[in-house]
DNA sequence: TTGACAAATGCAACTTAGTTGCATTATAAT
DNA sequence: ATTATAATGCAACTAAGTTGCATTTGTCAA
């Protein structure tokens, strides 16, 4: 588990860090999470400092290995970017969110009519709010 | 134009506000602001408070009478509840929004999917990032 | 193996968006 | 006209995230 996220961390410019690391491991159990959950991530003693975090972030976010998300609560969230495209179940009670994969076009259908008015798609958000199993 | 909006600003338990009638009308007329945006659109001399602006801004979430979205970027955007269901088209580099009317049952049939882990979806938020004729 | 440069880290102070408590003003029902 | 309560302003606060700077540490080249 710990073998085949290696390679990963091996950033051109940048030297082996444990917060790297341990942001990367924990992104990989547990699929979605903000900046203050990852901090959660860590035990007491050897939790890095907020800084850390959020440059760590930012670095991974520069080399494309993870993406950054926004449920609209006003918290980033983040997850690992080697996954295939899906959207997103959330829970408006509890938080919980689970990835859903579908097939779609959307992408493609809206650039075709929005090439119309001069506008270029390179991506897009679908997410789903609702009500999880729980608080239901 | 600011007479077939007097109806929408009487809201029960509320009183006639300057601010909240002023916010409608900027909003009827630039479809997507933030607070900020809001804020802006008054002129300096009888520009209210900020804390005026976010009360409104709750009270006319309240009521119903706007919605919130969130496109990623850490602020709130306010637009008209009023008018048909659509998604956007944002511009990555100068933020302008367009709304955009498309026809899809995605709630449907994700809901139905979802159903089977017990998850019931009340609302979905779809958006398309990329670059405007100004920006391309 | 060592030396040195640059990356990683920690800390304090700052920024930005938004919130809360409290005092004051003003609308509208009686 | 009186009065209850909504609307407003102001200051202080919170929460998420950022920046500057000093210190530590990994890694490349000699």
């Amino acid at each position: 588990m710990t073998n085949n996220l290696k390679p990963a961390h091996k950033l051109p410019g940048c030297r082996t860090s444990a917060a790297r690391s341990a942001i990367l491991q924990s992104l990989a159990v547990n699929h979605c999470q903000t900046a203050e959950q990852l901090m959660a991530g860590f035990s007491k003693n050897k939790r890095p400092h907020k800084t850390t975090i959020y440059r760590e972030i930012t670095c991974l976010l520069d080399n494309g290995l993870i993406h950054e998300l926004n449920f609209g609560d006003g918290r980033k969230t983040y997850e690992l970017a080697d996954n295939q495209h899906h959207h997103h179940l959330i829970c408006l009670k509890c938080g919980w969110i689970h990835p859903i994969f579908m097939q779609h076009d959307l992408d493609k259908t809206v650039a075709h009519s929005a090439k119309k008015q001069g506008f270029t798609v390179t991506k897009h958000s679908l997410e789903f709010f609702g009500y999880c199993l729980k608080c239901n």
